[in-house]
DNA sequence: CTTGACCTTCCAGTCACTGGAAGCACTATC
DNA sequence: GATAGTGCTTCCAGTGACTGGAAGGTCAAG
């Protein structure tokens, strides 16, 4: 299978699924006339990194699973492991985002948005919190 | 005010106050001796950079918010709809963050994290949903 | 035999820094 | 005046995970 094909069936764009290659995430075989062929096998790969990746796993992460995957031998445990630590980077990211969110909707909220050059938006970012005491 | 003293203040490592220097964000002034020289304006922008940045708004999103600072004749509409703007993109960034919290939660938990290599975290990453009929 | 789609490699750019090397400048101490 | 230590300067390279584009080879259809 080419890498077109390999692209439309693993959701990953073409570019990508070379830069992988050239990472050493997967290692596809090569046809006489030098194009990548993909097996079922590098196909699965593909989409478990897809996958994995649109978790928020690091490409560096995508290969600590995919050897496990691997590994008929590993300990669910060493995945879990792996899984909660980035979980906890997840939930980490969402209270930062949650806190922004808070912080930006009230000062957009204070604004009144018309053709007044007044803004406490800008005051905010400046460091004059206006409404206090 | 030198830079580490700059960096102090406004919260930047020197290295990026540097860096801002270097793609016009800021215009510091110079000694006689070379060395960078802060005034108190300076040391204005560069904690509204800081918040803003915070606030996870892009250098150049920032660059507009400094002009639009420095222009007493801006409209706070302006200001408004790029906050909007960015305000939507973290709401959006924290709606993908919770899906991927879930969906890996959910995987977690059905992981019994012993030392046999049955793990449905894997499964799932591997598009097997084991638990679906 | 030409067109067009698909493939190849390689190089450069993105974003926002960050680290490090080499080398002045300043301050304090001996 | 020599020395040590800290802070400043510039410049270059690297990060993560791609992404865009150029130049050129390959293949199937008409």
């Amino acid at each position: 299978m080419n890498i077109g094909n390999a692209a439309a069936q693993s959701g990953l764009p073409a570019k990508t699924i070379r830069y992988y290659e050239e990472i050493g995430l997967i290692a596809p075989d090569r046809s006489l006339n030098g194009y990548r062929d993909f097996s079922v096998e590098h196909l699965h790969k593909l989409s478990f990194v897809q996958r994995a990746r649109s978790l928020g796993f690091t490409v560096e992460e995508c290969r600590a699973l995919l050897s496990l995957y691997e590994d008929r031998e590993r300990a669910s445990s060493d995945v879990k492991t792996l899984a909660k630590e980035h979980l906890g980077q997840i939930s980490a990211k969402i209270t930062d985002l949650l806190t922004m969110q808070a912080t930006l909707s009230e000062l957009i909220e204070k604004c009144h948005g018309d053709n007044r050059p007044d803004c406490p938006i800008l005051d905010g970012l400046a460091g004059k919190q206006k409404g206090k005491a």
